[in-house]
DNA sequence: CTTTGATGTGAAAGCGTTTTCACTCTTGCG
DNA sequence: CGCAAGAGTGAAAACGCTTTCACATCAAAG
């Protein structure tokens, strides 16, 4: 039943050479005189040799695995990132630890800790709601942290995201160039940085510059779900609005199913604007128009940007803005 | 810069016991001394001593880590086994490495060889194609490998899944019973297990019960994706087919669209009928029936009985069924 | 030849825990 | 009062590697 487990010392005996020979060979050192490397290496392969990572860990301080924090996996905006993650990620050489956070401000503190427990060479961050006690913790964490597509008004981290501020604004203004004047902004909680901070200073913005007043009856704030939007169609006619820009996928998509459901045409009579540019954008009919996103290359240049901090390599940039576009398809005219 | 770690000795000599002594209070040995114990806690607070994973894994030989392949994480289906895997990993104190695979043989092989010498307490495999070497990579790890949503032929490995036959069978019996002769069976990759062996035997199965004829000419082949859907129109059209039994959402999503946007009305002239029920099915117009799948579920019930491998508790059943379903939505009459 | 600077190799000290074993105290009980 | 049986604790040996340091060897240069 036991799997006999052959370790270096096995190797080097067997080769009749020190582990310190058999290591340099596994590590690929060049200070090995190749005809010892070969003999060392036919070893390994009748013993079938497979270094140990946790001792390689303990010994070199080294983990090859990194911590990523994920509101939801389940999320197609945050499995996108995922993706960029783990494909970069693997391109070095490094693992992912995955673990889903909730956006839930104690679960991240915790997973967080349990991480650096767990000696991660670094972490990237998903989660727009930055507690002064996370941010006490990536401050006490050895291994560098990055945000990859979220936000923290306090700006400590380094991060990666697209210039929110800026697309929601671009968003809005396409809205109002429709000749739409009550527009609604549907988004998640406040308490995040990117809704309260960025988004809705986007599309205050908009509003400003064609000289609407901003009405905050207009500003709907509930969950990131499917069927949180559907049920948001009462309240959307109610306040008059003949517009939203919605600040997550599947919620707009909710939004525009719930509206179509009571028989308002979008986007004859309601124009809608998503914020992700996932693949649902192009599942639903209308399909959504949307701000685009490059969400595959958000999570790709974070986990490129961690390597370098990981390295110790200069970075010119610590928190990089990719570029964003607005993608007109049919829910808006 | 340097951060100072402070380890298991520093606390030991701060409170004056031996290590071993700490190591009890840390892992809640209850051979401690209530007065030692709280004198311990204390300096463990002062100096904000936190246990080094790595190390401990080394001594103890576990690292409650538990490896997870994926095909993809960007496919709902998937990240939805996904997220039940991980909320009962983190039950458990577990921590997961997730890494995609693309259902691709040599990577998988890597992937499984790289968590092996991470020291992984576990592996959950996703994916449908489990090469001769794949299992004998299973077959050589001292880590339990549990199958999540997938099948494998051989039936060799602890698994959690449905009843894929019986529950294609219905889901075509269904699209008979409206009246369809000619039915086209639309699925990934013929390689797959569960396409080969599991729902082609399911769609076989309800043909000759119902009498008609099999024709291979409604089985097409295809990727998993959304874009490979949406151009079968001309083909499935070409064939005559007045209903599709399909074998993953985004694909059926595809092929629904697909349908649409050439004029073809469903369900009225043309009824899908898809596999998964992930979110996607809600969102489309028409709705989607779908077999029905407790994903999260399976993903949590795999990882259950991947906890009790890895106790080496005795397990009653090897491998799991869940129960599924048929949900009626309306791209079905 | 000797010197010098690479080049190749081994011994052994960590890395931060867990765990075994032995030992010392206490208790409870006859 | 004596003794067996816990209860509580510490010393030290793993765990399987990396890395430092010292040493030996060897080729080229003087």
């Amino acid at each position: 039943m036991e799997k006999q487990t052959v370790t270096i010392y096995d190797v080097a005996r067997e080769a009749a050479v020190s582990m310190a020979t058999v290591s340099r060979v596994v590590n690929g050192n060049p200070n090995v005189k190749p005809a010892t490397r070969k003999k060392v290496l036919e070893v390994i392969d009748r013993l079938d040799y497979r270094p140990n990572a946790v001792a390689r860990g303990l010994a070199s301080k080294k983990t090859t695995t990194i911590g990523v924090i994920i509101p939801d996996v389940t999320n197609a905006y945050f499995s996108s990132l995922a993706r960029g993650i783990d494909d970069i990620a693997m391109m070095y050489k490094y693992n992912i630890i995955l673990t889903n956070s909730d956006e839930n401000g104690g679960k991240e503190v915790q997973v967080l800790n349990t991480l650096m427990a767990k000696q991660v060479d670094g972490i990237i961050f998903m989660g727009n709601q930055v507690t002064d006690e996370l941010r006490e913790e990536f401050r006490r964490s050895k291994a560098p942290v990055v945000l990859a597509g979220s936000v923290d008004a306090e700006k400590t981290q380094p991060s990666v995201n697209i210039d929110y501020v800026a697309a929601v604004a671009e968003a809005v203004k396409n809205l109002i160039d429709h000749g739409n004047q009550k527009i609604a902004f549907v988004s998640g909680s406040m308490k995040q940085a990117i809704n309260h901070d960025y988004r809705l200073k986007g599309y205050k913005k908009a509003l400003k510059d064609a000289g609407i007043a901003y009405d905050d009856k207009l500003v709907f704030e509930t969950d990131y779900t499917y069927k949180a939007g559907q049920s948001l169609e009462p309240a959307l006619s109610a306040a008059g609005a003949t517009a939203a820009f919605v600040g997550d996928d599947e919620l707009a998509a909710g939004v525009m199913n719930g509206l179509t459901d009571a028989g308002v045409d979008v986007p004859g009579e309601f124009e809608v604007i998503t914020s992700n540019d996932t693949k649902l954008t192009e599942l639903v009919r209308p399909k959504m128009s949307s701000i685009t996103q490059p969400l595959y290359d958000i999570g790709a240049v974070a986990m490129r940007l961690l390597t370098k901090l990981m390295n110790n390599e200069s970075v010119d940039e610590n928190t990089v803005i990719l570029p964003y576009g607005l993608m007109k398809r049919s829910s808006t005219k």
